[in-house]
DNA sequence: ACAGGTTTCTACAACGTTGTAAGCAACGTT
DNA sequence: AACGTTGCTTACAACGTTGTAGAAACCTGT
C-alpha cells in the first residue's frame, strides 16, 4: 500500500503538518527536523496523493489539450509542442481526441469539466460559440480559427495573408491556371474559407480571373481526400499548372495522384501546401508550404492559459497571432 | 463557482447522500425524489468533483500512456488507438512524452506515480527492469520489446519473424545484396537487435552470406537518419539492390536519398520498412512494410491493464503477441 | 531573570465525495 | 395489534491533504 503523510510523520516523530511543510518547501523548519523528515520520506518512498492535494487546493496541475485527431501530423506536432511548453509551467497535459465531428466535439467541450482539469486548450473544427457553454468559467484557449466572438482567448495564424503569399508565390513562377484543393462549405470549414479568401485575393491582385472549376472541395483534409480531389481535377479537363492545397496532407495526396497520372512536379504542375509537417521535407518532391510557427503557437496558448489561471479570469478575451513563413521547396521551384 | 452535492441537496430538499445515490444510479430511490433531484442537478448544472470522488474511491479513471515522441507517426497512430480503446472502458488517457532518452525515460517511469493515475501503458526504448521500481505496484503494461524478465505485463510483436518475412520477400524478388538500415548497439536498441536477427536469419535460410558492410546504423529512427544512412551506404560503394529499413520513417528517408542519387525504386533498389504508417501508403513510391496490428496492440494493452485493475494485481506477468502481416507495395513490387 | 519577538511546530477543520449503519415509513403477515 | 420486511432516506465518518490559528520553544537585549 502507498504511504501517507501520517506514516511519514509517525516515523519521523513529528506532526503531519510538519511533514507537509517539508514536502512543500515551507521555510521555517529546523534543519535537523527537516533531515529527519526527509529521511523518513525516502525510506517509505512517500509520494503525495494528488487527488487529496487537489481537493484541498482546488488545482490539479493538469490541463487538457483537445484536438480532432492525434494521427494527423499537424496535430501530433502541435501536441508535442504543447506538452513541452506545459511542462515548463509544471503542468501535465491530458489529451482528448474529439474526432472532429460536430457532435463529438460538442461532447468533449461540455464534458471536459468532468475531468480534473485546470484549463483547456482546444483546437476545434466544428465548434461555434454556443457550444462553449457549460464550462462554468473553465479557462480556455482556442487554437486556429476564431469561434466567432466567443468568450475565450485565441491563438491564430493569419490564414488569409498566408494563403495569399503562397498563391502569389505560384503566380510569381509564371503559373496562371492555379487550382485550390480543400474548400469546404460546412460550418466547420472556417480555415478553408479563410485560405480560399487569401487565394482569391492573390488572384485578383495579379489580375487573374477566378475560375470556380479550379476549386476542388475536400470533405476532410487527409491524404486520401487530396488524392481524390486531384484526380477529379485532372479528369475534369481543367488542366491546372499549379495547385494550392489547404494543408500538407492534402498536398501529399495530390502529389501521389499527379504521380499516378504521369505528370511531373513542378514541371507540369507546381504544388504547395500549408502546415509544414515533417513529411513534406522528405517527400518526393519536397513540399513548398506555409510554415506556421507551431512552437510559438503552443507557447502562446500555454501562456494565455497561465495568465487566466493566475490572474484575471474575467478580463476580456485576448487574441494573439502566431507568425508564419513561406518554405519554398522542390514542389514549386524544382530546387530543395 | 461550481456547485456541490450540498447545493443540489438543499435545492431538492433531500440529503447529500440521496443526491449522491441518484448521481451514481443507486436503485432504491423513489421516482419522484429522483425526479426532483435530477431537476435540481440540471438547473445547477452540477458536475461531480472528480478529485473528491477519487480521493474517496481510490480510483481516478485516468491511465497514462508514455511514448518516446508523439510526432513520430507510429506512436501517434498507436496513441490514437489507445485513447479509443481506453474510452471503451470509460478511461481517459494522459499522455507523457519521454523523449526517448534513458534518463528522461527513467524520470517518467519513477515520477509517473505523482500523477493521479490508475495504471500505465509504457512504450519504452531505453528502459531496463531496474528502472521500473518505485511504482509501488502501479499496474503497468509494456509495449514493444520485453524489458528482460521485468515484473510487468507485455504486448509484443514478433519482431524476429516479421523481419525474417520481409527480408525473405526481398530475396524472393531475386535480390541478393540486401542492406539493412537502423542497427543500434546501445541498450535501447532492443527492437533493432531483434529485427537484425530476423534479417540475418532470412539471409542464412536463403544461403546468402552476411555482409557487415551492408548493415548501416542509425542513431535514431527518423527520416533524416534514414536518408543519412542510405547516402552513407551508396557512397561506400557496396551497391545494394534492396534495403530493409527497421522502420518506415527510416525507409521514407532512404527513399529520399535514393531519389537524390538518381536511383529508381524498386528497379535499381527495392525498399521495405516496418510499422505501416499512413505516410507509406501515399509516398512515391508507396512503401512495402510490416504492418503490425496497432489497433489490436492498443486493445490488448488496455485489456491487460483492465485485468490488473479489477482482478489479481499480483499474478505472474503475462505476455501477449499481436499479429502482423506483410503489406507489399510499389517500393518492392513496382505495383501498388 | 524576564519581556518581547521570532522561529518552529502542532491541533483542528475543511475540501467534496461515498460507504456504513441506522432510522423511519409503509406494507403485508401472523 | 404486534410483528418482521422491504423500500427509502439520513447522519456520520472517512479518504489524504493543506490553511488557520495558536502553542511551545527559542532567541535577543535589557
Amino acid at each position: 500500500m502507498r504511504h501517507r503523510l501520517k506514516d511519514v510523520a509517525e516515523r519521523a516523530g513529528v506532526s503531519v503538518k510538519t511533514v507537509s511543510n517539508v514536502v512543500n518547501g515551507y521555510l521555517h523548519v529546523r534543519p535537523d527536523t527537516r533531515a529527519r523528515v526527509e529521511e523518513a520520506i525516502a525510506e517509505l518512498n512517500y509520494r503525495p496523493n494528488l487527488s487529496a492535494r487537489n481537493l484541498r487546493k482546488g488545482r490539479t496541475g493538469v490541463i487538457a489539450l483537445a484536438v480532432p485527431e492525434l494521427d494527423i501530423p499537424y496535430f501530433a506536432e502541435l501536441a508535442r509542442h504543447v506538452v513541452s511548453a506545459a511542462a515548463e509551467h509544471g503542468w501535465t497535459v491530458l489529451i482528448d481526441q474529439t474526432g472532429g465531428g460536430p457532435e463529438q466535439e460538442r461532447k468533449v467541450a461540455s464534458g471536459i469539466g468532468d475531468h480534473m482539469i485546470d484549463g483547456l486548450i482546444f483546437s476545434p473544427l466544428a465548434l461555434t460559440a454556443d457550444d462553449l457553454t457549460g464550462l462554468d468559467g473553465m479557462p480556455m484557449v482556442l487554437l486556429g480559427e476564431r469561434v466567432d466572438h466567443g468568450p475565450a482567448d485565441h491563438v491564430v495564424v493569419d490564414n488569409v495573408a498566408a494563403a495569399r503569399e503562397v498563391t502569389a508565390h505560384l503566380i510569381g513562377l509564371g503559373r496562371r491556371r492555379i487550382a485550390a484543393i480543400g474548400s469546404q462549405r460546412t460550418p466547420e470549414g472556417a480555415s478553408a474559407r479563410l485560405r480560399l479568401a487569401g487565394y482569391t485575393a492573390a488572384l485578383a491582385e495579379a489580375g487573374i480571373g477566378y475560375d470556380e472549376k479550379l476549386v476542388a472541395p475536400a470533405p476532410a483534409w487527409h491524404r486520401a481526400d487530396g488524392a481524390a480531389a486531384m484526380r477529379e481535377l485532372l479528369s475534369s479537363g481543367v488542366r491546372p499548372d499549379a495547385v494550392f492545397c489547404f494543408n500538407d496532407t492534402l498536398a501529399l495526396g495530390a502529389l501521389r495522384a499527379l504521380h499516378e497520372a504521369g505528370l511531373r512536379v513542378p514541371d507540369d504542375v507546381a504544388v504547395a501546401g500549408f502546415d509544414d509537417i515533417e513529411d513534406g521535407r522528405f517527400s518526393i518532391p519536397t513540399l513548398t508550404t506555409v510554415a506556421p510557427d507551431k512552437e510559438r503557437i503552443a507557447r502562446l496558448a500555454v501562456e494565455l492559459l497561465a495568465g487566466r489561471l493566475d490572474g484575471d479570469r474575467e478580463g476580456p478575451p485576448r487574441e494573439l497571432t502566431a507568425p508564419h513563413r513561406l518554405a519554398t521547396r522542390e514542389s514549386t521551384t524544382g530546387r530543395p
